[in-house]
DNA sequence: ACAGCTCCCTGCATGC
DNA sequence: TGCATGCAGGGAGCTG
């Protein structure tokens, strides 16, 4: 499932494939995938071309030169990525955009999780991302102070995306095994400087999961049909009744603000 | 205001 | 082999 360094890779591609290309034709194949457009393909970039490519969290935001702005999230299954437009139009295929030199843009999303927002202009964009936390690529030393007096889970807080951007059940659970934190630990239990170290924590996960070319957890893969080689690193995710690779204590798992949460009792507390 | 829950959806793994 | 079942989870929206 897409997190932040996929969505990060993502955007790398689209951003150089995009800057220098026009947009010729829009083919929406499903409109529920698209919201705020109203029904309208001109509004879909199409004629406008892209002026900038923009990432915060697992957010993608694409800019035209006519000052809309589409939001793509790839929620659990999305793919999103520029293709030959001969290539075969796979299942659940949603949107594809007709590009110049015979390419194609597309959006797919087998469990539409993810979608499409159309939004008037930059300042939309500016309002919707400023109700987001601090970009987990970028977590300076007070980001904690937005989640370190709430009661809930520490878990519960960082897949929060108003409160960190960008961290996902897989990446929450990497970080705070690496960090040392039991994911069930309030907020308000967790000291400071355990939250700078689980910032440093989801900062270095990230980074080397974009120098990996992002994860390949599952459901993940780019259109073009490549992988990135970070699953093989996992500590924890996916690894309940696995020795922990750190002191080869059972890792356990229950259930964590709804979502499958897996540590090491002995390394994180 | 906050925290916790349900729901949306399809693909895959599992079990009979 | 084939079918039914359960599980995976990001985020909106609802509830207590």
């Amino acid at each position: 499932m897409p997190e932040l360094p996929e969505v990060e890779a993502v955007a790398r591609e689209v951003r150089s494939a995009l800057l220098r290309s026009s947009i010729i034709d829009v083919h929406v194949r499903r409109w529920d995938v698209v919201t705020g457009a109203a029904r309208r393909r001109e509004r879909l970039l199409l004629g406008s071309g892209v002026r900038e490519v923009l990432r915060r969290g697992k957010q993608l935001a694409l800019c035209g030169h006519d000052d809309a702005v589409i939001v793509v999230q790839l929620g659990m299954t999305g793919a999103f990525g520029i293709v030959a437009a001969s290539a075969p139009i796979e299942p659940h295929t949603h949107v594809t955009w007709r590009l110049d030199r015979s390419r194609e843009l597309r959006f797919v999303d087998p469990r539409r999780f993810g979608g499409i927002t159309w939004l008037k202009d930059r300042h939309e964009l500016v309002d919707r991302w400023s109700r987001l936390g601090p970009d987990a690529l970028d977590l300076h030393g007070d980001w904690s102070a937005r989640v370190a007096a709430s009661r809930r889970a520490i878990k519960a807080a960082l897949l929060d995306q108003h409160a960190v951007a960008g961290v996902g059940n897989i990446y929450a659970d990497e970080a705070l095994a690496l960090a040392g934190i039991r994911p069930q630990r309030a907020c308000t239990r967790v000291a400071r400087h355990e939250f700078d170290a689980l910032g440093h924590a989801i900062g270095s996960i990230m980074r080397s999961a974009i120098a990996g070319g992002g994860s390949t957890i599952r459901t993940y893969r780019r259109l073009s049909g490549e992988t990135g080689a970070f699953q093989a690193s996992l500590r924890v995710y996916g690894r309940a009744g696995e020795p922990c690779r750190v002191c080869s204590r059972t890792l356990q798992s229950e259930l964590v603000a709804g979502r499958t949460t897996v540590w090491c009792d002995a390394c994180q507390r």
